[in-house]
DNA sequence: TCGGTTAACTTGTATGTACAAGTGCCGATC
DNA sequence: GATCGGCACTTGTACATACAAGTTAACCGA
């Protein structure tokens, strides 16, 4: 999406030249015009284009400098809050359609790793959905989600077989703007093998997450289980920049969820 | 580390910020102090503040602005590339004891996956070594890896149950720049199962990765295998930002690794 | 023909200035 | 006591200038 005319310059030029780059003006491994061209071209300053220029090293799109303009690099892989967050909006991403077939929406209480997660008092009440995923009709992932009260209440309005809780959420304004994910692998138990088509015990992959708001306060909870022989998790990482993802060491044991 | 005393003046100042927020100087919530005010206290210009404020909003570690003085943010987990590729330095960092017994050195053909993931011809030569990882004496991985053979060769000079490859390696000169790590869930094989003191079958968490030098050549290729209950990745993401964790769609299944 | 030196290019760093746009506080008025 | 407007603060944007430091190419001498 273009960002809007009156823009700051500075902003404009970033966007114009990862355009320049994304559509193969600017090629991976070619250099960039120097400073001075590039004021020429646009009737500017060095200031807006250093300042553009900063952001795509920033993003690593570029790299080098120093007495010769930048160089292009390989694109490195990302994915935005919303791909990443929305099974919906990342399946059609990579051209496959989305389904789902929802088990059950239900209002209970919060079993206490969810009441943990969410921040809630133990007893609270939250909205929990089972439901299976498909990428082209083919069982992906089992995702049981729990949102809180306020915002779970939402979905009884909502036909959950219908597509996006990502999507419909964000369009009755709930604020969902950051989240943490764990990755790790669990046995499937019965009832996933079941779900998924598979036998009982197989590995799964499982991404369990808490989703916040700008705020900080907890809305969603997640535990989405994947067969991992149609999806995996992938990151590039580079010794001049640190990796937002984290090894990290549990210290207490954790089985197959019940 | 601290930065040598004549680097630029807006790199001082940032480290010089991050100090303050890490030490709690500065604590997440906290508004910082304004760019005059700063200027006054190290004696210069706003330019350089402001470079400095810049990369710590790239990091994500402060925000806001326009009117009022940026926030600090809570600190976004993150790791260094060595920390994340090398087992040694990342037990160590969470202050674990890293073991790690060697149960195979080898100079073999490498296999089909390993040749791709290695750019070789079909039947070039690797340098394979199998080791079970420990922390605290308490087996937590099992590492197949595989060097190309200019690298893998410095190893036969190497005592690999003395400590850290990634670390020999570096201090040999090897030129360790970039990796892409694949994430997903393999049962364990009956090998697997042995080494690590578990049943066979059970999950494990599996990291792939390719690590490769900075012109691009591929260096090493590794299946890290982890019993799930010990370790896990953890990412955040938010709104304003793509993350660097890609969920992928996989065509083709994938098994246990034989 | 090759190597070294120099000059002209590049980017990086820093200063200063000016003004736009946002925020907050204080005082006046209702 | 609450609200509104104005003013003084803030940061953001952009210009200009100057010089440091790195790179590259060309020229000259051996």
């Amino acid at each position: 999406m273009s960002i809007q005319q009156n823009a700051p310059l500075h902003v404009r030029l970033a966007e114009e030249f990862m355009r320049r780059i994304s559509d193969g003006t600017w090629p991976p491994g070619s250099q960039l015009p120097s400073e001075a061209v590039l004021c020429k071209e646009f009737g500017t300053s060095r200031g807006p284009i250093r300042q553009a220029l900063a952001s795509l090293r920033a993003e690593g799109a570029v790299t080098g400098g120093r007495g010769r303009p930048p160089m292009v690099r390989p694109a490195v892989p990302s994915q935005s809050f919303s791909t990443f967050n929305s099974f919906t909006e990342w399946a059609v991403g990579i051209g496959k359609t989305p389904g789902q077939r929802t088990l059950e929406v239900a209002l209970r209480d919060a079993r206490p790793e969810v009441s943990e997660a969410l921040d809630l008092e133990a007893g609270e009440k939250v909205v929990e959905l089972l439901r299976v995923r498909y990428l082209d009709g083919v069982p992906a992932m089992i995702e049981r989600t729990c949102f809180i009260l306020e915002v779970g209440r939402l979905l009884f309005d909502f036909d959950t077989d219908s597509g996006s809780i990502f999507a419909f959420l964000k369009g009755q304004g709930v604020d969902l703007y950051s989240a943490r994910h764990t990755i790790d692998a669990v046995a499937a138990n019965e009832e996933d093998a079941e779900l998924l088509e598979q036998a009982e015990g197989i590995p799964l992959l499982r991404e369990r997450r808490v989703t916040r708001s700008a705020s900080g306060m907890a809305i969603e909870y997640s535990e989405d289980c994947y067969l991992p022989e149609l999806t995996n998790f992938t990151i590039d990482n580079t010794a001049e920049r640190r990796a937002a993802l984290v090894r990290v060491h549990t210290e207490e044991p954790k089985g197959t969820h019940d």
